[in-house]
DNA sequence: GTATTTCATGAAAACATTTGCAAAACTATT
DNA sequence: AATAGTTTTGCAAATGTTTTCATGAAATAC
């Protein structure tokens, strides 16, 4: 019962008085070494206190049983969620993630990348599809398994798994138009290093043009993810003399901050405005009123993106991985309604 | 510019032409090797794609640069805010994180812990104070630094950096009943597995129950953490021919869900129900009507943790780390008041 | 009872790096 | 110009494992 130094696998295999080759096959081929051994070497491994050194197997070219997760942050719960259902998923195929926050910063992904590979990881998940150049040549030179999330676009060179925002972002335009409003505010968070928000703006402000409903600048908010900034955002936005008659929140927590901004300012939602998010985040469908939104399927991205990366690791040669359409639905509920007569105004 | 085979130390060396040893010293030991023979090295390893393999240092009792960490999950808010905090302090000291999370099954989170160590973590964190015997056992014999996380209790084997939870949970209690209450309901998540959620609700009762307010079964639920269980509870609350004057939540999350289930049932908050929290996370703040609650100061936690453990990790011979509290402090929001005289009646 | 096949095991090389030690190459001093 | 001192570099051993190949033992076939 000697544990002066950490023991490694000559101290067991001189416990179980056989060779170090041995104690390796015990544990990666046991079937190739007879039952009373590798009896003898499980007694020897317990009695040692060993624990398998996976940087020693690593050098051989052995896999490190690790992936490496990059996201902007998890301090929004949606990230949080699909990384929760990721690791779930690859945890199941023995793999344990790294993982690594850039705060939108693209320099400091790469940075984190080098890291990642430094680390000799199997795979990699980036969240989105803009990412800087360097990143992907980075990804080609070392012909390692890596995976878009969140995002889905067929054009790009790796593959993308997740919902398509733009059309996330025309369908809850729609939505609104198909209600009858024209009169349209809208709320998104800064775009810089965010193609996600940058593409849902982009398309709901063209979908509201081409049905010909402009949105005046002083209907058009940049607000932080906080529930806080938009709560007072949307008390601004009520404290107008003209009000629009919806409001189309870039995501969800937007949205909810809009709600209780309502309620500060004894708005009713949806008779006297119509708030939507983008999303269905967790505690979007039991906020009063209940919030319309376009479902994005988080932990389903999770587990295929996973499902998907898995098998790249583990089946490289395998008919190439191709993107795949999480498809974002719309989720009506009661934040929503057509606009009042009265509340039309002319802005 | 040949990258036929990924570069390694000696396909550097030999472009530099110069001895894998100083290519290595020129990493570890700059100021050991000329200026113009570092510019050389530096050279080609841009030439030849070269990333160092923290695996192979790693072998020489080198640190791995890595710490793991264990969380129940990430999809409550307030653990990924944790993680968040605690990530970005240790990367800026070199580290990344592996992380898991175990779901509450103190069985799956030795076999992680396993995983953890085959991998040669630098650091360990822990969520909770409550863990299997073989777990501590584990730590203990593997003389690898470790924090538990998020509550805090000086009489621990290990560090602890958290709240004191018991002083949460009395905290809120003294309040509602400062307030006036006599009739009072609670909602406690399910506490198998989740010490912080059995030590709260322990003190909640006991802290009534000295005052003389005891709670009867029908006014005590047991919810798991969603928004829309806890909203379907309090509706089946609320629609009980007698109603309490105060509501007890274990954690924001389920007041948070309570609070819509009274704006459905048409009951008002506070001058019909007052209804209290745990947590203080983010929303709290902004749902209508703000949230009385206890913060607790995820975003400290985290920092402090990772402080702790880095130094634990970078200077093992320093003092010995202590545990550290993280006071939780009472948030007096709008939903809580007075109780009023015509609703209060006997159960 | 011998020859052949199968099977379990061990020895040694390999993996990518670091490091102690010694040799070589410079500087400075006389 | 020779010596001593210092700095820079390379060689070789070491790290903990896997794997190839070889060896000897047991099992099967004749």
């Amino acid at each position: 019962m000697k544990k002066s130094k950490k023991a490694d696998i000559v101290a067991v295999a001189k416990a179980a008085k056989v060779s170090a080759s041995t104690v390796s096959r015990a544990f990666n081929h046991p079937n190739l070494v007879t039952p009373a051994t590798r009896k003898r070497i499980d007694a020897a491994v317990r009695r040692t206190g060993y624990i398998r050194n996976r940087a020693a197997q690593t050098i051989h070219g052995i896999r490190s049983g690790t992936i490496g997760v990059l996201v902007p942050t998890l301090d929004h719960t949606i990230f949080a969620e699909v990384v929760q259902a990721f690791s779930e998923a690859v945890s199941e195929h023995g793999f344990t993630i790294l993982l690594a926050s850039h705060g939108y910063d693209l320099q400091r992904e790469y940075a984190i990348l080098r890291k990642f590979l430094e680390h000799r990881v199997d795979g990699v998940v980036l969240t989105g599809l803009e990412h800087d150049d360097a990143v992907f040549q980075l990804l080609d030179s070392q012909e390692i398994p890596c995976v878009l999330m969140w995002n889905y676009d067929d054009t790009t060179c790796y593959p993308s798994i997740g919902a398509d925002n733009e059309l996330a972002g025309r369908m809850i335009a729609e939505h609104v138009l198909s209600l009858g409003h024209r009169h349209v505010a809208c709320m998104f968070p800064p775009t810089a290093g965010n193609d996600r928000a940058f593409a849902r703006r982009e398309i709901v402000l063209r979908t509201l043009g081409n049905a010909g409903v402009a949105v005046p600048p002083a209907w058009m908010f940049t607000t932080v993810y906080s529930i806080s900034d938009s709560k007072r955002d949307m008390m601004a936005l009520l404290s107008q003399r003209d009000r629009p008659t919806a409001l189309i929140c870039g995501n969800d927590i937007l949205a909810s901050g809009a709600l209780y901004g309502a309620v500060a300012c004894g708005i009713r939602v949806p008779s006297d405005i119509t708030v939507v998010g983008i999303g269905d985040f967790k505690g979007s469908s039991d906020i009063e009123p209940p919030l319309t939104t376009v479902r994005l399927p988080a932990r389903r991205i999770g587990a295929e993106t996973a499902r998907a990366l898995v098998s790249m690791i583990i089946a490289p040669d395998s008919a190439p991985q191709t993107s795949l359409h999480c498809a974002p639905e719309l989720i009506q509920r009661q934040s929503s309604d057509r606009p009042r007569a009265s509340s039309m105004r002319t802005p």
